[in-house]
RNA sequence: GGGGGGAUUCCGGAGCGGUCAAACGGGGCAGACUGUAAAUCUGUUGGCACAGCCUUCGGAGGUUCGAAUCCUCCUCCCCCCA
C-alpha cells in the first residue's frame, strides 16, 4: 500500500493535487508540515499532521518537520479573526526544543536511517533574508491579486462584506508568502515536493507551489487533512480544562488516556485510523467485536493504549490504566495497598490533598471532625452527615455507613494515607505526618 | 418633580400574622440504572451537640404572646406620568 492509498483509507485525505501519487514514486521524495511553536509542547490538534509524517516515512520517503521559528515571529492568518499576538526569538527557541523531543517519540531521526527525519526551523533561513531582498526577489514573483484571493485573507478583509472582519496588518498578510518561500527554500534543497498539512492550510500551501512554478519552473503539491470532528458537534482536542497537550507536565498521562477513553462509540473507529498505526484489518477486527460487545468498549481501550504508550510510553500507561481502576470505582482497598509511593502519587495526583497531624489519627477521630473541621475536605458537618445517609462516602474504597466509626490507625493505608471519596469520582487524600 | 411596584434560601419564583428552614421549577450533591455516556427514576440541598436546638426572607428600629408576612425610617432596583 502507498502512502496515498493508507491515508486515503484512514479518511486522512481531504484535498490533494492531481500528480501527487505520481511524484512519490520517485527516489528520496521528502514531504513537510508546518508547525507553529506556540507553546512548548505539541496538543492533540497537532497528531493528524504528525501522523501524516509518520505514515509518510514509512511509506519510505523522507518526512520533514518545520518548526515555524520565522513564520511564528508573523502569525498565520487562517481560521483567526484576529490578530495574533506575536511571540518572542527566545519563546519560540525554547518551544522548539521542547516539540523536538516530542517529536522523536513518532518519527525516526536516527543518523543510520536512509530516510530519516529531519528537524527544521524556518528561522534559519527566513533570518538572513533582508526586507528588501525578499520583497524584491519573492514578492516581485507574487501578485498582490493572487494573495488577496485566498480565503484566510479575504475573510480578514473588510470588503467582504463580513462586518466582523477586523482587516489584517501587512505582516500577517505576508505570511503566506513566507509560508510559501519556506516551501521553495524546501523545494530545492531536500528535494520537498509536497507540503502537507491541515485543510486550513490549502490556501498557504498552493502559494508555496505557485511560487515554486513561477521562480524554478518547477511542480510542487500538496494533500490536506480534514479537520477532526467530533460526532457531537464539539470542538475535538479539548476538555473543560483546556488543551490536551503531550507533555506529561501540562496533562498527566493518566489525563491524557481518560481523554481517549472517553471518546464516544461514533468516534472511535474513525480516530483509531487517524491516530494509530493499526492496519486495516486489525482495525477491522476490533470494530466487529465491539459491536459484540459494545460495553466492553474495546475500541476506545484500544485507542487509549496505542497513544499513551507512544506518547508517554508503557510504564505511564500501565499507571494510568491502574489509576483509572481505582479511581473509577472498581478498585479496592488491597488494590490501594499494593501501591508503591510514586504510583499512589501518580494515581491521585491533580486530587486534593490535605495534611494532619499523625497523632490526630493514632489517638482515633470521628469522621465528622476530621472532614469538616480539621481539614476542609466537606463544606460542613450536616454535608459528611448527608453522605453517609445517602451511601455516598467511601473511605478507603470501601463504604462507610456508619456515622459514628471513629477513623484511627487502622485506616491509614500504607501507614499514611486515608483516601476520602465522595460519590463516584471525587476524591480527597489525607496525609499524616 | 409626581405616582406605583419590588428586594425571599445557589438561581428563578411562591408565601402576605402562628401549622415556614420557607411551595414549585432550575441547578448542585448523592443513590439506582449504565459502558467512566445520554436519558430516566429516587433521595437530598442553612448550621449544629441533627426525632431537638440555633441563625436566615435588602438594612435599622417598632407593634404583637408570636413577623418573611403589619408599621416607621434608610439603601438599592423596576415601571408609569412630567
Amino acid at each position: 500500500m502507498n502512502f496515498i492509498e493508507e491515508v486515503k483509507w484512514r479518511g486522512m485525505l481531504h484535498n490533494i493535487m492531481p500528480g501527487t501519487e505520481e511524484i512519490l514514486k520517485e527516489k528520496n521524495v521528502a514531504a513537510y508540515v508546518g508547525i507553529d511553536p506556540t507553546a512548548d509542547s505539541l496538543h492533540i490538534g497537532h497528531l493528524v499532521s504528525v501522523m501524516l509524517l509518520k505514515h509518510f516515512q514509512r511509506a519510505g520517503h523522507r518526512p520533514v518537520a518545520v518548526i515555524g521559528g520565522a513564520t511564528g515571529m508573523i502569525g498565520d492568518p487562517s481560521g483567526k479573526s484576529e490578530e495574533r499576538n506575536l511571540l518572542t526569538l527566545d519563546t519560540i527557541k525554547h518551544n522548539q526544543e521542547a516539540i523536538k523531543k516530542q517529536l522523536e517519540k513518532f518519527l525516526d531521526f536516527s543518523e543510520d536511517k536512509e530516510n530519516k527525519a529531519l528537524l527544521l526551523n524556518n528561522y534559519d533561513w527566513m533570518s538572513k533574508f533582508s526586507f528588501l531582498d525578499f520583497i524584491r526577489d519573492v514578492g516581485k514573483h507574487i501578485t498582490v491579486n493572487y494573495m488577496i484571493a485566498k480565503d484566510s485573507v479575504k475573510k480578514r478583509m473588510n470588503a467582504s462584506g463580513d462586518k466582523d472582519a477586523e482587516g489584517l496588518s501587512f505582516t500577517e498578510f505576508s505570511y503566506q508568502l513566507v509560508q510559501g518561500y519556506d516551501f521553495l527554500h524546501l523545494y530545492k534543497e531536500h528535494n520537498c515536493k509536497l507540503q502537507m498539512g491541515g485543510s486550513d492550510q490549502w490556501g498557504n500551501i498552493t502559494t508555496g507551489t505557485e511560487l515554486i512554478r513561477r521562480m524554478l519552473q518547477g511542480k510542487a503539491y500538496a494533500l490536506t487533512s480534514p479537520l477532526i470532528t467530533k460526532s457531537d458537534g464539539k470542538k475535538f482536542g479539548k476538555t473543560e480544562k483546556g488543551n490536551i497537550w503531550l507533555d506529561p507536565e501540562k496533562t498527566s498521562p493518566y489525563e491524557f488516556y481518560q481523554f481517549w477513553i472517553n471518546t464516544g462509540d461514533d468516534d472511535a473507529e474513525k480516530y483509531l485510523k487517524i491516530f494509530t498505526i493499526l492496519n486495516k484489518d486489525e482495525i477491522e477486527n476490533l470494530v466487529k467485536e465491539h459491536k459484540e460487545a459494545p460495553h466492553t468498549r474495546i475500541l476506545q481501550k484500544k485507542l487509549a493504549e496505542e497513544i499513551t504508550v507512544m506518547v508517554h510510553g508503557k510504564t505511564a500507561y500501565d499507571t494510568a490504566v491502574t489509576a483509572s481502576q481505582i479511581l473509577f470505582g472498581k478498585g479496592t482497598k488491597e488494590q490501594l495497598e499494593t501501591l508503591d509511593e510514586k504510583t499512589f502519587n501518580d494515581v491521585f495526583e491533580g486530587v486534593p490533598h490535605f495534611t494532619v497531624k499523625k497523632e490526630i489519627i493514632e489517638k482515633g477521630i470521628n469522621i465528622f471532625d476530621l472532614t469538616a473541621e480539621i481539614t476542609p475536605v466537606f463544606k460542613s458537618k450536616g454535608e459528611v452527615r448527608r453522605l453517609i445517609k445517602d451511601k455516598g462516602l467511601s473511605i478507603n474504597m470501601e463504604k462507610f455507613l456508619n456515622p459514628d466509626e471513629p477513623i484511627n490507625k487502622k485506616h491509614l493505608i500504607n501507614d499514611k494515607y486515608i483516601v476520602i471519596r465522595q460519590g463516584k469520582k471525587k476524591y480527597s487524600i489525607i496525609i499524616t505526618e
